[in-house]
This record gives C-alpha cells, sequence and structure tokens, in this order.
DNA sequence: TTGAAAGCGTTACCAA
DNA sequence: TTGGTAACGCTTTCAA
C-alpha cells in the first residue's frame, strides 16, 4: 500500500505533482502525467481515506444506527438505504443497537468524524437526541413520525383503513390484533377510523410482542369464526394465526379473513397467500437519502416528507 | 466538537497533557487531572477517529463485504458477526455489493486504510483475492470452503446426510430439488452418499433459482406422491412447494415428506411445520470473528474452521 | 508546469 | 509532572 510520497519519489516528481495526475487537475504536461501515472498503476495506488477525510472535513460516508437486524422489513429498508446511498456515491457505516441506548451513544461518538451524517432507523429520545446535538451532523429519522427533526414517517393508518374499506363489506365482525398498547399507534388509529363508519362488532385484542407464536396464540381469544375480519399488526403476527386457524380447520377466507402488515416476502407463499399491507421501501429509502444528502450540502430540504402504504390483496381476505 | 487544542487551551494545559488525561496515563497530578477532566466534559469532548487511526495504523474497525442482504439467513449471518464483533470491541463498515465484483473492488480500495480486516460473505475468485493481495490486510471467507485462505465453512453434507439417516425407513422415493448445477455442491453431494447406502429410487431436480415460485413450481415435476421425501436445497424453495402441496392436498408427512435447509424463522409457522437442516450461525460468527482478530492481532490461527450442521425434525417428516 | 510547505487532530518521543 | 514537536497521508495555497 504505497503513499503519495513514494510513489512521488519513484516517479521522481513531487507529491503536488502525483495529486494532480490522480485528480485529474490540469496545469500538468501529458508526459509527467502518463509516467506518473505508470507508477502509480504499478504500485496500484489506494488513496488513504482516514488521511483524506481528515483534511477534507468530509468522507462520503454515511452511518445508519438501526435497532436490530432481526425483523425482514426492517433489513430490506436498510439494504435499499445502502443501495440508494451507493447511488449517491455514500460508503455506508452500520450500527446495531439492540435497542440499547448506551450502545447508540457509542456508535453516534464512534462515528461523529467519520461520517458526513446520520440515518435513525429507531424511535428518536431525549438521549440520542442530545447526543446528535452534540456531534452536530445531518441526520434523518427513518419511518419515524416527528414535527420537530428531519423525518421520513410511513402513513400506516392510510394503509390500514384503505384495507378494510376494500374488503368489510364480507364480514360481520372486525378483530384488531396488536402488541402495542399505544392507543396513538397509526395502525390502531387507522382500525378504529375505519369501525367508526361501520355497522360491525369490532374487538381489539393485545398480545405480548408480535411475534409468530403470539398470532398462534391469539386465536383461541378471538373466540368463533364467522365472518370475522383479522387485522394483525404484522405479518409475522399475521402467518402464526394462520397456522392455528388452519388446524381448527376454519375456512379462509370466507369465515375468517386475514389481512397482515410489512409485505415481508414468505407472505406471498403460506398456504392461502397473505393479504397484507405493503410499505415502499425503495420509496422510503429514496427520500432518507436525499433528504440526508441535501442538508449534508447545505441545500434546502424539507423536514418531514411521508410515504405510502397498499393493500396486496391476496387469498386471505374475500376481494 | 471540540478538538484537542482547544481543550488544552480552554484549561490552561498543554495538549499532551489532555491526551494523558483521556487515556488515563500515568504522571499527571490528580488536581491537574481533575481540571481537565471537567473541560473535557463540559464540551463533551469526543476524539476524531480519522485523526486517531491516521496515527496508529489501526481503526478497530471491521469491514464486511456481502453480496446481498436479501436472504434471511445471510442476514442473521451479518447481524450475529456485527454483534460479535463488537463484544470484542471492532465497529464495522458494511458493503453490499449485489454479486458485482467491480463493486468488491471498489469496497476493498475504499475500506483498505478505514479498517483493521475483512469479512466477505461471497466466494473467492480471481479477481477479489488480487485485490485482497494488494491491500494486505488480514481477511477471513465466511461460510465458505477453501484449501488456500483462512475460511469458516460450513459442513452442509454432513447436515443433510444426517437428515436423510434420520427419516430415511418411512419413504420409498427419494428426491433432491435444488438450482445448482455444480455436482459438487454439498448439499447434492449429501443426498447422493445417503442415495448410495439406500434401497430406494432417488431423482435430482434441477430448478431455476431456488425461491419461493421455484419450489412451487417443481411439484409438477415430482410426479405422484406415495412415501415421497423431498429434500429442498433451501427453506424458500421449500416453502413454496409446501404450499403447492396443501393446494393438491396431499398428506404431509405421509404421503410427501419435506425437508428444508437454513432454518428461517418463518419455517416454524408455516402450515406444517417445517422440518429442516439448521446452520449454527453464532456458531459461524464467533469462529469468523476469532479467526479474524487473531489474525490482526498477529496471534497464531487456524486457517480453517468447520461449522456444523443440525437436522430439526418438525411436522413435514415422520420421525 | 512544478514544488515547498502548512495544516487537518492524534499520538508519543524527548526534553525540561 | 509537564510541554514542545515531529509524524501519520493527504490537500491546497503560494511561490518559483
Amino acid at each position: 500500500m504505497a503513499t503519495l510520497k513514494e510513489i512521488a519519489r519513484k516517479a521522481g516528481v513531487s507529491i503536488r505533482t502525483v495529486s494532480r495526475v490522480i485528480k485529474n487537475k490540469p496545469h500538468i504536461s501529458e508526459k509527467t502525467a502518463k509516467r506518473v501515472q505508470k507508477v502509480l498503476d504499478k504500485f496500484s495506488y489506494t488513496p488513504n481515506l482516514l488521511a483524506r477525510g481528515l483534511k477534507a472535513g468530509r468522507t462520503n460516508m454515511l452511518a445508519v444506527i438501526a435497532s436490530s437486524l432481526g425483523q425482514q422489513v426492517l433489513t430490506k429498508k436498510l439494504a435499499c438505504l445502502l443501495n440508494t446511498a451507493d447511488n449517491y456515491g455514500y460508503k455506508t457505516l452500520l450500527g446495531i443497537t439492540d435497542g440499547d441506548r448506551e450502545k447508540e451513544e457509542c456508535f453516534v461518538q464512534e462515528f461523529a468524524f467519520s461520517c458526513d451524517g446520520f440515518f435513525f432507523l429507531s424511535k428518536p429520545d431525549n438521549k440520542n437526541l442530545r447526543i446528535l446535538e452534540k456531534v452536530s451532523k445531518p441526520f434523518v429519522f427513518v419511518d419515524v413520525q416527528s414535527s420537530r427533526y428531519p423525518c421520513v414517517p410511513i402513513d400506516r393508518q392510510a394503509g390500514v383503513i384503505e384495507a378494510i374499506e376494500k374488503v368489510k363489506q364480507h364480514y360481520k365482525k372486525c378483530v384488531f390484533v396488536t402488541p402495542s398498547v399505544d392507543k396513538k399507534e397509526p395502525r390502531r388509529c387507522g382500525f378504529e377510523k375505519a369501525m367508526a363508519d361501520m355497522q360491525v362488532r369490532s374487538e381489539i385484542i393485545n398480545i405480548p410482542i408480535g411475534y409468530f407464536e403470539d398470532g398462534y396464540k391469539a386465536v383461541e381469544r378471538i373466540g368463533n369464526f364467522d365472518k370475522t375480519l383479522i387485522v394483525c399488526y404484522s405479518d409475522k403476527l399475521a402467518v402464526g394465526l394462520l397456522k392455528r386457524l388452519y388446524e381448527l380447520n376454519i375456512d379462509i377466507p370466507a369465515q375468517a379473513g386475514v389481512i397482515g402488515f410489512d409485505d415481508d416476502d414468505y407472505t406471498e407463499f403460506t398456504y392461502k397467500a397473505l393479504s397484507t399491507i405493503s410499505q415502499s421501501v425503495t420509496e422510503l429509502a429514496d427520500k432518507s437519502v436525499d433528504m440526508l444528502v441535501k442538508q449534508i450540502s447545505g441545500k434546502k430540504f424539507s423536514k418531514r416528507c411521508i410515504v405510502e402504504t397498499k393493500f396486496v390483496p391476496r387469498q386471505t381476505t374475500i376481494v
């Protein structure tokens, strides 16, 4: 791994001249340029990005702080984010916090000088905001709603309303299954708004976590199935639930309709393909990267940019 | 974001002294140390890791080069790798190549000085090996078999043999469904070895890619089902296949047994929980990180460290 | 067209 | 116990 200095010595020129060749800058004779280029190639020179970053104060790197890689949707978002960032010419640092705020702080500090901006795939919080303030780098909260900070929220409420609207006439009872106890959680709000217009019985069932087995167990709490629409907080939940319905021999989608949320890739291949609500992950990534890059380059940007959701009807609902 | 120099000025001491406080080095009076620490806290000093890395020639970062984030197993491996690296005190850079060798080269060059070593979650190849040679940093091929380079391979063959051994007495015919045409692919070899000992008919069915729908479509090519064991290259394949078997009303596991590979998390909640072969992802991560860290610190290390697989019988096979 | 040199923020040797 | 200073590799201003 040769340095600029070594290359300069071997080529018999000054550092400045080598630098000119690398950056393709003018004011250099073609002859010298060629000679230097040869040496450059021979020793396969790679610029030291630490040094460059130190000098420039910019690194062309972005950092992503995410809480986990376990959830499939989260991974998809991350993948899209990385890909889009790459298209904008940015490489990426990744920090997985496991929801640990200490780790979050640690990552932000570690990455503070190594990146030009931060993506947060977790909720804002007094702690991380204070740290962000300290490092004073641009940031964007991805898939987060905030009135004060740059964010790209996903309109989950609209997705739930749309889905229920499209299938409601076939069902006599609606159930919403959720691990969240927050009354303002958007999916729950969507469910409640949709219910307000309907002449059917409705119920909200709270379950522990929202993983497959929680869905599986939730079935017992729904009771009898007679044209019952089950709206789930997540696809995982819905898939667990579907398995139990299979075992109980419930007819889907006639006796029970099921709607998931996320559009995980396996949901198309459950024994009855799961109707679900899909988030536009690429749109989320596009908008997030765009917002962060604009901030970095000092351009004007809107601090909030909503991403839509879309109902994807498949075999677990009547259409 | 205050620098050492600024802190030194505000505390009325030299840079060297501040540095001593930060690194908790001796030869400093308690009084001065306290005063400096106060200023440090007040301005919430964060060391510039670019500068530190430049000076030290080490960054305490590792880079992961992976081909994609699409596959669930790959993501799991990545997550474990990051987590283990974190436990060893290393932060992580991530490069997703989409299988593009150009991008791979690009990442390695970009990260060359910013990290102390590389993980490759993709196959070795003349191109990436040449580049690795150029940057002369330690590396480990994760989930790769190689006799020449540091690697942590997974013994897939043994997993397939174990699985078939455990269920074979219940079936009259065995089918292996795979997207790979490579005769040396370990799962295929495992299947063939297991068949050599058995008195049953066997068949290998080649399909295009190995995604859900390929499994779904593969069912037509298997023909009739009369105590047929279907061994699949991946869980995705198996899940697609299961859906088609459901539609055709085939009795599982009596008429058809199905075995997947990977132990993706949703496989426990297909309508019949999928029997599958599991890779020990944490073990893979442990061994890989250990191998790379040992290399970095110049310790002795074995260049090859095999990870086992394990058959997980569930509802799609008779036991 | 080319080169010398300062400076980015750290670290650590050598002096005081 | 403390401080001055050179060096890491690069960029860029200024001068030749």
